[in-house]
DNA sequence: GCCTTGACCACGG
DNA sequence: CCCGTGGCCAAGG
């Protein structure tokens, strides 16, 4: 019997995997599809512990489509090049476009 | 075991 | 959109 938190942060990682190219999503969308809307911070704290795994942080920003982690990579606009490498426009740490590139799982799963 | 911080979001003003 | 407040859960001090 495992613990539920670690399928918490466990669903963050598989729903992460499933994020299209070219596309992103916010953390609440990801919390609100696993059930737990309100947990929208839980699901970026999860991101803390992607390193090291498949899991694109890159592709989750927050509900303004602001580039809020990306002080959390290695370097300072690492996540943006990363989107931007994926047709994704960026600027100012703020993706273009945001609403049309937007993936919803809870919408479009 | 309590207190603070944190890659957030919703609501009211 | 900005500001303040509440909530949610986990990790670190």
């Amino acid at each position: 019997m495992q613990q539920e938190t670690l399928n918490f942060f466990d669903k963050v990682y598989a729903v992460a995997k499933l994020i299209p190219h070219g596309r992103v999503t916010s953390y609440g969308a990801i919390a609100k599809y696993l059930g737990a809307a309100k947990s929208a911070r839980m699901v970026g704290y999860a991101m803390n512990g992607s390193s090291g795994k498949d899991v694109p942080a890159h592709r989750v920003v927050n509900r303004k489509g602001l580039l809020t982690g990306k002080h959390h990579f290695d370097g300072t606009n690492l996540m943006q090049q990363l989107l931007e490498s994926e047709g994704v426009e960026v600027v100012e740490n703020q993706i273009q476009n945001f609403e049309a590139l937007f993936w919803d799982p809870a919408m479009e799963l």
